[in-house]
DNA sequence: TGCAAATATATGTACATACATTTAATGTTG
DNA sequence: CAACATTAAATGTATGTACATATATTTGCA
């Protein structure tokens, strides 16, 4: 068979209603895709939540970021930049400097190596093995609907 | 406005396309149930993972699951399941004791205590505040079969 | 039989999340 | 303007993920 139903990816024979099969197959299908993303990011020494602060980074160039512009833009409002900052600091893929006119903020800048690094895995999450290539177009929109209105 | 589409919600005017934006909106929309989840369930003392696991312990009783066979069954095949098991077990929640038949592997159930926590989870899953009661049926199982074509 | 391979679990390490607390700088106001 | 509140970031702690390695037991087979 070549569609494996989340039936049968888990191993449970039956759910209670759909709700609670189309949940399960959210959590499912999301983690099924993040873990397909790293695996691949893995190669270039990226992990996913310090790419994606990446593309934040790059969205604002040349105008530097901070912390909080960071973690009002991430998908997860309540990680820790500060640390995941660190570490691309660290491959110097980002530089940080005290804020001058607020030195309580820190402004945060990707590097010319950082935005070399982006381009190269812009490619790749355009490939079969990341996206959502699957469905149609139109059936990728009809996602995203239901998607919002889950979140209504 | 009720309903946030995804661009609101992470403040980014566009998406290079309809894949693009369905990618992003199932990620950050299984995070934002599951943030709502675990945020219910810390009143329990529980995380998601350790409920997980109880749950498919659950599902054995009164017969004892191996780590290999919890592995198996969670959603994440390559986390550690020998580690929540460990926390479940302090709180009384699980015993543990060596496999009589093969002393490498490790009968593990859930107790009394366990299966009344789980009964008063099941009861706050259905309520409005987690589950994905914004769908009709007809939606729900239409998210399903779209998911399961993302894998595919 | 004995010894290597396979199996079941546990442990170590780097990274991340979630949340509380701390530190420093800036605003506010009596 | 001094005391207090607010804000921005960093740090601490418990938990979990991902992956490599270690330890103990069992299996297979020369």
């Amino acid at each position: 068979m070549q569609l494996m139903k989340i039936e049968d990816e888990i191993k449970q024979p039956a759910f209670k209603d759909d709700f609670q099969k189309a949940y399960i197959n959210l959590i499912f299908t999301a983690g099924w895709l993040q873990l397909r993303q790293s695996a691949k990011f893995k190669e270039y020494g990226l992990t996913l939540p310090q790419f994606n602060i990446l593309r934040i980074l790059r969205g604002q160039h040349p105008k530097p970021a901070t912390v909080n512009l960071l973690i009002e833009r991430m998908l997860d409002k309540t990680s820790n930049a500060s640390r995941i900052v660190d570490k691309l600091e660290t491959k110097q893929l980002v530089t940080r400097k005290v804020c001058p006119s607020n030195r309580r903020a820190v402004d945060i800048r990707i590097t010319e190596a950082g935005l070399e690094l982006l381009q190269r895995l812009d490619a790749l999450m355009d490939s079969q093995h990341i996206g959502l290539h699957n469905l149609t177009p139109q059936e990728a929109a009809q996602l995203s609907a239901l998607l919002d209105k889950v979140r209504d």
